[in-house]
RNA sequence: GGGCGCGUAGCUUAGUUUGGCUGGAGCACCCGGCUGAUAACCGGGAGGUCACAGGUUCAAAUCCUGUCGUGCCCA
């Protein structure tokens, strides 16, 4: 038996506090997955891992609550709902903060350092907030097992991400390519986009017009450039084919304002866009053709530094090719292709096979063999001498400065160089069918970042560059023979240790450098040389990416784990994880094992600033999320999360907000809990006990209605769950519970429960009361975990989280109350004529709680269910239906002056005059029999038109409906009695006030003093006063009220009261 | 520079898929009411260039094109 205790006042932070002990000791997680094993129907989600060395913000709570909700609400759907925690912990951002910390500015530093310590620390470093994340993440009451997370970092993880490599490996995926890169040879280190963003500064720097002779004609080509350093690796021209260009004669020597070094000879022929020559050209010059760019292609022109690169087996080194990407928007309208330092030209080299070649070295400096006065010297500081030896062989036509943005290494401030890598890469490209349609069948949350943002994105999809030039990571299990140059990729540890050679030990662990100092036995016949390692280690998508197995350290262990949980049911991360994780995951599953990873993904948007600036530590725009854990509570900052907008959609975080989910939502159904939980112990109330229970069919309407409406409320919140809407679904439980539940069902229903004695109407609206909430919980408590536990577990004695969903599923049965859609429109209409009844008073001047001896309902439906209710909401003495409006209202004819003005003419004035004076009930009386006349002229319903208005003493208001009007109406008339009974509803509620003012008990009695001058207060009056107020003695009094009593004015008159 | 979102009252937003009544709420503000349930509630008021411009249409917040701002991702 549970009979509710008084729930007592509020404070949501105490009450979640208290829980969290709760379930901690009762280990409630683990029970609510367990007591669903009999189902046997798993539900699986994947954590995607955070970093835990970054400080946790607002904006991470956002994910996680959504990954819990969809967890908790499938759990209560009867699903086995593991959930196991992950971590994030390789990665650039790591090293960066390590690099910070020990002031190690280059690669060189780091391995001056020691690469063994600096990874000990970038270890270390990972765990630097895991104690804040943890608790956040137990604070905020996302249930997921932290205790035994997968950690990328450890060998377990690494070796199945080893194993899927291989796997690619084994599948002819693996190859090794360039990458071009921004590139800081002073630190050793290629940039991400993100660093390179840290750097960018507006530099002016030299540009350059180059002429390149073309072989057996006189002319040469023009092509521009602001990096001088790349034009000793110049292989090639790029031309657009559809661009015009064409070839210039010089006529003219240039004028005396020529600047710098640079010219051309009159009679000099140059090709070049047309669309520039202004731009370019600063000597007169005759057109002698015009072509389209395909005219170019294949053209031969002579190497600037012959010499500086072989030309292979390459037949196009040297030669014109058409590119896509060429505009006319500046240079010439010839991109000079140097394939080593551009991404374009790297891409555009491989497409037509230019020969791969650097001329510049890792240490920033041109290689032996360029030209003599640049061998070995700093790219960046030979732009000059580039120059001048092109002034020298006559190549240069102009020169100028360029003042452009350039990215710069934010460390050590010199320029980046774009410039291509050693890289390993999977070939993506050859799984790109195979890809999209996995990512077809996954049910994407919203649909478009799935169709468009994922797909479109999947179309063009490139191969995946997974090496980096780090410290801190997965190595890359790739040996490579010393003498024969045989590739080998390691696909285990085992693997690993049966090809060592004697010499080498088994490393500790799976990272640099120990794995460095691994030499492996050759496997190829005829071979008898040493591998040795790749020194890269795996971009961290690519660890993450392989969660989905690499958490159960498939498939070494756990093989059953991981075959009952692929492909996963559910993710959810923010947006940006598009090209990321979701990425990754689809990316390893499609080429490992040909399947899609995920077969549902929620997508969120970011949660920003009130200004709607992304939150970033350098701004200080981050809120801490323990601002309100201590506030409002994590159980208003997650229903306000959910309710403020679509899960997809960016959200303004608005503290303000917070604040009134708090007011609105939880104080409202706090309240409702305390109200129903007070009186239900006052009264022993035990929902269990059968004898007292009262069957529905035989509860009051407004019960029935409740219990409807929570029924109708429950199906839309089911449904709006399914299709991703949580935030519809949270908004409409929410306008349930404060506007029907609380401002309704229990405002009416106050004084069914003050009765003392016991009765069935009491007992049904306890009843009542009790299944509503239990509903309202258990819909709520995926959402908002807290409160709608302690209420289930003070109405039930057990916990929300192990109870079944009501509207139910495939699983378990659902548990809503019948719905009676009469009893739902009756009390729509009874509210909506409340309503008006409210407004008529307004309009009459006639203040609440001043009765009115009558009101009537004109037309509509029967309501007599709702008499009673209505009776106290209108305030009035008696309240009748009425088949028409006519005993209410009286007509008045109004002129229609423009007809009558045609008709009457100057006589106008007269006949209004006698319509004035003229009964309005006669006269239409005769307008409709064809007999009126008025000053001599006949009236018809065309002369005038008929309004109708209230009688003396009556308001009313209708409402129209498509099954017709109903209206309200007012008695407005006064009398003596209604004056007193005005009077003592008024002195109840100061009284009352006072009561409350006092911090009385609401059982205490009390003894009353009243002064009265003004208006007669009847005898049954001041005993109601009485009652009400539980005064045991009472004087009514007249003359001087006694010193410190309080005072107001009402109706004219003067009251004064003391209470004792 | 490219792809994908977003832009509605001072603030947070509904409505946009499928064009159709006077663009609907909440917070804050003002007036009034109600209350032994509340940081509540009820009635009313004020507050809108539906980012901007153009187009389609009898009709556009909604569809189309462009621009601006903003966010994510890519370059």
């Amino acid at each position: 038996m549970v009979v509710p205790t008084p729930a007592g006042g509020l404070d949501p932070v105490a009450l979640e506090t208290g829980l969290m002990k709760i379930w901690s000791d009762e280990e409630t997680f683990a029970q609510s997955i367990e007591a669903r094993r009999a189902t046997s129907s798993p539900f699986t989600f994947l954590e995607g891992p955070p970093t835990a060395n970054g400080k946790p913000g607002i904006h991470h709570v956002i994910s996680r609550l959504f990954k819990d909700m969809v967890c908790r609400w499938k759990t209560m759907e009867g699903h086995v709902v593991e959930r196991k925690g992950g971590w994030d912990t390789h990665g650039l951002p790591v090293e960066i903060e390590v690099q910070k910390q020990l002031d190690l500015m280059s690669n060189e530093a780091i391995e001056n350092f020691g690469m063994e310590e600096f990874n000990q620390k970038c270890k270390e470093s990972v765990w630097t907030y895991e104690e804040a994340w943890r608790e956040m993440t137990e604070r905020m009451a996302f249930w997921v097992d932290m205790d035994e997370p997968y950690v990328t970092l450890h060998d377990d993880y690494i070796e199945s991400a080893w194993w899927s490599l291989k796997q690619m490996f084994d599948k002819g995926l693996l190859f090794r390519g360039h990458k071009v890169l921004p590139y800081c040879p002073q630190t050793g280190t290629s940039y991400s986009t993100h660093e390179v963003s840290l750097g960018y500064k507006e530099v002016a720097e030299p540009a350059v017009f180059v002429k390149f002779r073309l072989e057996g004609d006189n002319a040469s080509i023009l092509a521009w450039t602001t990096t001088p350093w790349t034009l000793p690796g110049n292989v090639g021209l790029a031309v657009g084919p559809e661009v015009t260009y064409c070839r210039v004669r010089i006529t003219e020597p240039p004028s005396k304002s020529w600047e710098g070094r640079g010219g051309a000879e009159v009679g000099e022929e140059l090709i070049l866009a047309k669309d520039l020559i202004g731009n370019v050209l600063r000597n007169q010059a005759e057109i002698v053709e015009e072509f389209p760019g395909s005219k170019l292609v294949g053209k031969a022109y002579e190497p600037l530094f012959p010499g500086a690169i072989e030309r292979g087996d390459s037949t196009t080194a040297w030669t014109v090719v058409a590119a896509d990407f060429v505009t006319t928007t500046d240079g010439t309208g010839v991109v000079h292709t140097a394939v080593m330092y551009g991404e374009d030209d790297y891409r555009l080299g491989m497409e037509v096979g230019f020969p791969a070649q650097h001329t510049v070295g890792m240490d920033g400096a041109f290689v032996g063999g360029v030209h003599q006065n640049l061998d070995g010297r700093y790219v960046k500081d030979c732009d000059d001498d580039i120059i001048n030896l092109l002034v020298e062989s006559g190549l240069l036509y102009r020169e100028h400065t360029y003042t452009h943005d350039y990215p710069h290494c934010w460390r050590t401030d010199h320029p980046l160089l774009y410039y291509a890598m050693d890289s390993w890469f999977v070939r993506m490209t050859a799984v790109r069918d195979q890809i999209l349609s996995h990512n077809s069948s996954v049910e994407w949350a919203p649909e478009w970042t799935g169709t468009k943002r994922m797909g479109e994105w999947l179309s063009n999809i490139k191969d995946w560059a997974i090496s980096r030039e780090r410290y801190w990571g997965t190595p890359i299990p790739v040996w490579i023979c010393e003498q024969c140059a045989t590739e080998h990729c390691i696909g285990s540890i085992e693997e690993m240790s049966s090809m060592k050679t004697e010499k080498s030990t088994m490393p500790p662990e799976l990272h640099r450098p120990y794995v460095d100092d691994v030499r492996l036995r050759c496997p190829s016949e005829d071979c008898s040389g040493e591998m040795v390692r790749e020194p890269y280690v795996m971009d961290c998508w690519f660890d993450s990416g392989c969660a989905s197995f690499a958490q159960w350290h498939y498939p070494f262990e756990n093989e059953d784990k991981f075959a009952g949980s692929f492909p996963v049911d559910y993710i959810c991360e923010a947006v940006d994880q598009t090209r990321g994780w979701f990425y990754s995951l689809l990316a390893v599953a499609t080429t490992v094992f040909d399947e899609p990873c995920f077969r549902r993904c929620l997508s969120l948007g970011h949660i920003l600033d009130k200004e709607g600036k992304k939150m970033s530590k350098s701004r200080g725009n981050v809120v801490n999320p323990w601002d309100h854990f201590n506030k409002e509570g994590v159980d208003s900052i997650r229903w306000y999360m959910t309710t403020q907008s679509a899960p997809w959609s960016p959200t303004n975080f608005d503290p303000n907000g917070v604040r009134e989910s708090y007011a609105k939502m939880f104080l409202t159904l706090w309240n409702v809990y305390r109200f129903h939980s007070d009186y239900a112990s006052l009264d022993g109330f035990d929902p269990e006990n059968k004898s007292g229970f009262v069957e529905i069919p035989d509860r009051s309407p407004l019960d029935r209605w409740i219990l409807s409406r929570v029924s109708e409320m429950a199906g839309d919140y089911n449904e709006n769950f399914y299709s991703w809407d949580f935030h519809k679904a949270g908004r409409s439980l929410e306008d349930f519970v404060v506007n029907d539940l609380s401002n309704w069902y229990v405002r009416r229903s106050r004084r069914r429960l003050w009765d003392e004695a016991d009765s069935t109407d009491k007992r049904a609206c306890q009843h009542t009361l009790h299944e509503v909430l239990l509903v309202v919980c258990r819909l709520m408590a995926p959402v908002s975990p807290f409160m709608p536990d302690k209420i289930h577990r003070g109405l039930t004695g057990n916990s929300v989280h192990l109870a079944d969903w009501p509207a139910g599923s495939s699983l378990v049965s659902p548990s809503l109350p019948p719905r009676d859609e009469a009893v739902e429109a009756e009390m729509n209409l009874v509210r909506s004529l409340a309503e008006s009844g409210r407004r008529i008073r307004v309009e009459g001047n006639r203040r609440q709680r001043l009765p009115c001896r009558t009101g009537w309902i004109v037309g509509g439906p029967d309501l007599s269910d709702f008499h009673e209710i209505l009776a106290e909401e209108l305030n009035v003495e008696n309240l009748e239906t009425e088949d028409d409006l006519d005993a209410f209202q009286r007509i008045f004819l109004e002129p229609n002056r423009k007809a009558l003005g045609k008709k009457c003419r100057s006589d106008l004035p007269a006949v209004l005059a006698q319509l004035d004076t003229a009964d309005p009930d006669s006269l239409l009386l005769e307008i409709e029999a064809g007999i009126a006349a008025l000053a001599g002229y006949e009236i018809t319903m065309d002369d005038i038109d008929i309004r109708r208005t209230e009688k003396e003493g009556y308001a009313a208001k209708t409402l129209s409906f498509e099954e017709g009007d109903v209206s309200i109406v007012l008695d407005m008339d006064l009398d003596a009695d209604l004056m007193s009974k005005g009077l003592a509803r008024d002195i109840t509620r100061r009284v009352q006030a006072k009561r409350k003012e006092l911090d009385l008990d609401v059982e205490s009695t009390i003894s009353l003093s009243v002064w009265v001058d003004g208006i007669e207060l009847s005898d049954d009056d001041w005993n109601h006063v009485q009652r009400e107020t539980r005064a045991g003695e009472a004087s009514l009094n007249s003359g001087k009220p006694d010193p410190g009593s309080d005072s107001f004015e009402v109706d004219g008159a003067s009251v004064s009261f003391l209470i004792s």
